[in-house]
DNA sequence: ATGAATTACGGACCCCGTAACGATA
DNA sequence: TATCGTTACGGGGTCCGTAATTCAT
């Protein structure tokens, strides 16, 4: 019966021309290739190779079968690979969110529900969670909106709301609340990695100078010591309190007070319903 | 190394559920089996089984490489059959013909200038001749007209002309010249099987009855023993002769004094070249 | 108790490498 | 003469079947 070997050493042959090569390519000895090119050749049951005393080499029906027999290595190959990528697939769960905040929380609900299984997660911007989640790059996305399509499931698990982290020194650190409008043209110090928040905030404040940073302790370090305004919402406060001498401000704009919805694709839905029916 | 051999018991497995069945259908024993499932297993390096003491199911990434290797097997068995059909081909040529005449010297020429080779014949229709080639279900057709198709290798071989070939005491049978319309209305006697003739003499003679033959011993008896007008041509005299007691008289429809072409695929012309050059 | 899967064990056979040979450039 | 392919031969490893074991229905 064929092997995957000798087919690949049948191939190795179409592209080196000897046995002594493939032989050396492959550490074996040269006789045990030509026996090999020989079951080969029997197994087809045509003839496959041009002989003479001491060369060998492919003829017609040889050249078509190598071509055929690197195809089918390929597909061998491939087949391999998928069966290990789907057996991954079924201890992964890959998460795409739209925000840093409702990650978090949601990995500590999944491996208490699935105790055996990998997470990995990402924030991306919306458009490209919904991309990735089409292709089952994702299992489950977390978006600011419900995308209201007929083959994904959705279900709220949480909200989150602006607001501007000011020094206690600022003009606006009296007000009950504010507008994004209020402070454009300011200087604004952010994270970088804030997923739809980066977005919305360069729409509505365009003439801002955002000062992005990439390090969460360098950012902490600005805050402490400087007196530009950033920002916090109420779940950075939950998790990391309130900065020294700043105050918190709601921002009223409808756009930075968002529910979170996590979604998956509804064929997906029985592996997940004890996920979304604990939250 | 992974054989196609145990790819196909580990398919059979997932179609009959149980070890045993599969040895029985492969003629092996069961622990034959047993080992070889751990091996396909410890090669896909994921788990594919779900074992008890004493019972073995596949698990969900079991299911989902059974079918891969199910599909692998096919294309390892199509892989086979390709390359015998393609060697098949190396050493035949298929023809097709519009009629009878032409093949006969054509399969002669073949067989002197590649004396290996096996020569299939048929007689079929112009189009389904076209069709045919076009699959490469033919190698070389031969037609009344020129297709005068770009990708269509085409050379003139020879010609034929029809005739009416009559009994002595026939009322036209001392004229020079005849119309096939001349005898339309008239039941001629003609063989089965003459390709494009049996087209062109229904649509010029369409009030003649046909009385088909199918052998050509009923077709010559019926010919000696009866006054009915049937065809010759002049290939057929040459190889035949002139039945007695009857004169051939040419027909001067443009439509039965044909020119025939050998047409192959431009592709494959170096394969014919020299048939070619010597026609 | 029957039947299924696995493990243990012994032997056959297959397959490999070394060596020898033949042939060609 | 060096290289390449094939054949010969001997040994080791692999793979198979029988037998024994365990478990479940």
């Amino acid at each position: 019966m064929i092997s995957y070997y000798e087919l690949q050493q049948f191939v190795a042959f179409y592209y080196s021309g000897t046995l002594s090569a493939v032989a050396e390519q492959f550490h074996i000895s040269q006789p045990t290739l030509t026996r090999n090119m020989q079951k080969i050749e029997s197994l087809f049951g045509v003839p496959l190779f041009l002989r003479t005393k001491n060369h060998i080499a492919l003829n017609e029906s040889g050249l078509f079968a190598a071509k055929q027999a690197e195809l089918l290595v390929h597909q061998t190959h491939e087949m391999f690979q998928r069966v290990r990528d789907f057996d991954k697939a079924q201890h992964t769960i890959a998460i795409g969110s739209c925000a840093p905040m409702p990650i978090q929380p949601l990995i500590h609900r999944i491996s208490s529900v699935y105790p055996d299984i990998t997470i990995s997660s990402e924030i991306k911007g919306n458009h490209i969670l919904l991309e990735k989640l089409e292709k089952d790059e994702y299992q489950l996305i977390i978006l600011p909106t419900n995308p209201k399509n007929p083959s994904l499931f959705c279900q709220r698990i949480g909200e989150e709301h602006l607001m501007f982290c000011l020094p206690l020194s600022h003009p606006f650190a009296g007000r009950k609340s504010l507008r994004l409008a209020d402070l454009n043209g300011n200087a604004i110090l952010i994270l970088n990695n804030l997923g739809f928040w980066s977005d919305i905030i360069k729409e509505k404040m365009p003439d801002s100078h955002l000062l992005v940073q990439r390090e969460l302790y360098s950012f902490g370090e600005l805050i402490k010591n400087s007196l530009l305004p950033c920002f916090s919402t109420d779940l950075t406060i939950k998790t990391f309190g309130i900065p020294e001498n700043r105050v918190s401000i709601p921002i009223t704009d409808a756009e930075v007070n968002v529910i979170y919805y996590l979604i998956c694709k509804k064929e997906n839905l029985k592996k997940f319903d004890v996920l979304f029916s604990q939250i």
